[in-house]
DNA sequence: TGTAATTGTGCACACTAATGCACGTATGTA
DNA sequence: TACATACGTGCATTAGTGTGCACAATTACA
């Protein structure tokens, strides 16, 4: 029974250190290439990335906005026109902290 | 129009360099809560398994099945039992290599 | 003012994937 | 052999969410 309690704490423990809710919503097949898209081409419109893709402007839009919830790009707004682009920074040290509780966590 | 085939490489390069597949695998609800469970409590039959969750045991199995796929976990199968266990060395390694990845391509 | 352009939102629909039941297969036991 | 246990699979259903259309809101411009 001790062990049981201790592998809630240890479970606890892991979704602690990974942020499960931020990789799924980086993970999604149209999340990761507009992500892609705006990696490779810069800061860019709403329109001009969803110039780039079969879905519809609305359904890019809202997949932006997710992205933005969860930090993964910014949305800078200038006149009518709202640009996104990548928080590489931000993405790599969620992944460099991820990596680093694992090693920590595989250590026990 | 240069720079959009330069984008279109380097929007390969990047899906190259991160196993997507791999990642919305993994970040799952369901999946990424049995994988706590198992690496909180070690190696695991099918059954044992499914009993500390809300869903069949069928649905347990075919998860299970989905991670081994993509080599998050491994089976042993010994006599009637299954048995499944984290690969958490596999999985920090692409975490690892991932972070690496990801810092090269923010060095462009 | 009126019109065009850009983006976000409400809502209904479609599609993918998760789910659970029933059954089949394999293995162990009396 | 007969029966029980453990696991996987076929299949229909359900739940979640991605999708597109219509429209609203905001801004630019003639």
């Amino acid at each position: 029974m001790g062990s049981e309690k201790n592998a809630l704490v240890c479970g606890n423990f892991i979704e602690d250190n990974i942020d499960f809710d931020f990789y799924k919503a980086l993970f999604d097949p149209v999340r990761s290439k507009i992500l892609v898209y705006i990696a490779s081409n810069g800061k860019k419109s709403v329109n001009e990335i969803a110039e780039n893709f079969t879905q519809d402007r609305s359904v890019i839009s809202r997949h932006l906005d997710l992205m933005n919830r969860y930090g993964i790009v910014s949305k800078t707004k200038i006149n009518r026109y709202v640009f996104y682009e990548v928080n590489s920074k931000f993405i790599f040290d969620k992944f460099e902290e991820t990596t680093t509780n694992l090693k920590r966590l595989m250590e026990f």
